[in-house]
DNA sequence: CCATATAGTTCAGAACGAAAACTAATTACC
DNA sequence: GGTAATTAGTTTTCGTTCTGAACTATATGG
């Protein structure tokens, strides 16, 4: 019997040095997880937290102060008696680039390791089209000018994320399909926008609809649900399955594909080449279309659509409704195939929920009608670069989950670049 | 922001024994892995395999001898120079239980360390509509049988498993849901065939057709198969998702019902109370109807089927081809929602192989176009037992990947249950 | 001022794997 | 047959890490 090389491999061998690792990740874990309005946690109250005892917390947060991830913000009063703790919180002075290429804008920003968004510019522009090394060059200037920013601001910029709307092999850098784009097959030369100084090699490139519900997942309303599918409408339509507080890419990288989940048996032709996906009845051009919207860009198209639909017009209404169904059948069947409780709608879904979301509480009420018990349908709340804050967030859980690597060079000790 | 409580405590401390209870589980994982055709591997290729010394192998392996659960079997000369290395090789003297409830028999069986079902025994008897506890004395019964031979043979039995065709929550040993044996939150008392002197405190629950997924991949396709769904066809269409040699199981427990995707708009009523789904028209009784199939028994229309199959029966042609269409969507549903790059058909419908997969393949060519260029879609090969093997082997997974349970008390001391 | 309570540090001890030196067992070659 | 070469496995020493207990530090309450 063959066996696969990935089943050699896959376990390596455990050193009392992991142990140090992955105790480091906790305690920075306690400290991010923490509700930024309440007080700051110290040494003791980790200890209890984690089971670990006082002893080892002071020596992990000794490393975590010594390569700067930590800085000590005061003393904690309770108002109890005894000795006050000394407050822990991420040192915001360091952070990630978060960027973002989608069809008809660049975006780059950055975000402090506590989540949040300090610097950001969007620039429209349409991208569908040119091609990868013109693309790359613009928003190489986006991300020069937001680089700059950072470091006046005083901001230590550690890594960097790229999301492009489209299937991409992470490892290689390489966009396998952007239709949207037109590009396939596309290797990106990321090393250019690798801020000088960062740690890790290159600039981690994801999939947007992923990023989008990795960012739904740390800012949005991910902290309330215990697994979800994201799916996102823009001109396709993306997903990202999140479980127990982490994205599910599959074995290949490419879960999450909600858009082409086959909603109906004779649809039309998809542009993965199928027929009844989710996308040739729920996408951005098939709700246009069946709702009789013009206009010239899809922008202009939306808002004109619902202008249509606060109007009462009933094709548009028919057109949205129409979309929510499937959405629900897709919906229904991931429930039942990876055991999803809620579904979050994003990009311009989140703005069509009124007139979405009751036909696709019916659906799901007709295909799986226990699920609407325990599982819950909301619409995003982030802002249109939600991508570009779940790139930077991925970012920063690689940082957060190996502070060591931040430890072996002393933190005024700017690398230079080959 | 609400936070849920599986947010805080997700993560343990990391203690120094860790080290040793992963490093142990890895030498186990790798003389398990080995085909057992294969000359079992010596201490230093062990060293060399998994990154470890020799001296920690060394180490490693003489507490797995001195647990039971380690044998060396001789030399192992490979013709080479140099001194010969000790072969090593699981302890065939430990076993687990399996066992097995379904619609129309009963079955329970030992399965030794590196796999082997060394005693099985199946009892035909018709389960749907009897209470649990009526069930569980004719299982227990069986049982007891399997483990007097086992003694007999010298066997020790260290834990036992349990595949019902049902959904299950495997805490708490409560039957959710399971239609085709009328069990509706049915709790199990289990504790009575708990084989005395196991380790650990009771029988594992699992759902049939996830465990016989767990049973294609160890003794099955799943060696040659990175990710696939594994479709099961008994009464109800059940099924089981496996990624990189791991049962995905959701966050619930509940994931792989493949049998309640939705493949048609307009189906009709499923037992789960929706429309459309993939069992009401790839389930027996939809094809044995479609087909017009008479038959007192599920087993004996099955025969018919086939012979009706056999016989060129244009109406059984059509209804076996008619679940392939609609098998082919929910796989290419699935592939595109989780990734996987196979599909596994097993109980009835890996018999009705021939007629089925030309259908299935089709559906999977309109509906997913590119994917058969790296998908597979196979039948399986295992027995009926599939289920009790699947269950058997996630006790064993479970005693290998946690053998220092079983070195705390040495191997001669049985417990005194309570 | 002193008892009490809590926070944090220091230090000895145990468990573990790494590295290197060592012993053991076999083959190759003169 | 004897010796060198080669590979297997063990012993010893060492560094890392966590734990537990003793200790210091800093607050509150009377």
């Amino acid at each position: 019997m063959r066996r696969l090389p990935a089943d050699e491999g896959s376990q390596a061998a455990g050193r009392v040095a992991d142990v140090r690792r992955r105790n480091l990740s906790l305690v920075l874990d306690r400290i991010a997880a923490r509700d930024p309005l309440a007080p700051a946690p110290s040494r003791a109250l980790i200890a209890a937290e984690t089971g670990l005892t006082k002893a080892s917390v002071s020596s992990l947060v000794a490393d975590l102060l010594a390569a700067g991830l930590l800085t000590e913000v005061g003393l904690s009063r309770d108002g109890e008696r005894g000795r006050p703790g000394v407050g822990l919180a991420l040192n915001d002075g360091l952070g990630v680039l978060g960027l973002e290429i989608n069809v008809d804008y660049l975006a780059a920003g950055v975000v402090d390791l506590t989540g949040r968004v300090r610097i950001q510019v969007v620039e429209e522009r349409i991208n569908s089209g040119r091609g990868p090394e013109e693309v790359l060059r613009d928003l190489s200037d986006l991300s020069a000018r937001v680089l700059s920013r950072a470091g006046q601001d005083g901001l230590r910029v550690l890594a960097a994320g790229l999301a492009v709307p489209g299937l991409v092999d992470a490892e290689s850098a390489v966009v396998l399909d952007a239709p949207n784009l037109g590009w396939s097959r596309t290797p990106l030369d990321l090393a250019p926008l690798m801020p000088p100084g960062g740690r890790g090699a290159t600039v981690a490139l994801s999939n947007e609809a992923n990023s989008a519900a990795l960012a739904e997942l740390w800012y949005g309303h991910g902290p309330t649900l215990r697994a979800y599918l994201f799916i996102s409408g823009e001109v396709g339509v993306g997903g990202g399955l999140v479980f127990n507080g982490e994205l599910f890419l599959g074995p290949g990288g490419h879960a999450g594909e909600v858009g082409h989940v086959v909603v109906t048996e004779e649809g039309s032709m998809c542009s993965c080449g199928g027929r009844g996906c989710l996308e040739t009845v729920a996408g951005q051009e098939a709700v246009f279309a069946a709702a009789g919207t013009a206009g010239s860009t899809p922008a202009e198209k939306m808002e004109r659509l619902l202008t249509a639909l606060g109007g009462g017009d009933p094709a548009a209404e028919a057109a949205v409704a129409r979309a929510g169904h499937y959405l629900g059948i897709a919906a229904a069947s991931s429930a039942r195939l990876v055991d999803i409780s809620a579904v979050v709608l994003g990009g311009y879904f989140s703005r069509l929920g009124p007139w979405l979301l009751p036909a696709l509480r019916a659906s799901l009420a007709t295909h799986a009608p226990r699920l609407l018990d325990t599982a819950d349908v909301v619409l995003s709340e982030l802002p249109q670069t939600a991508a570009l804050m779940g790139a930077a967030g991925s970012c920063i859980r690689d940082v957060l989950a190996n502070p060591q690597e931040l430890m072996e060079q002393p933190p005024g000790a700017a690398s230079a670049g080959a």
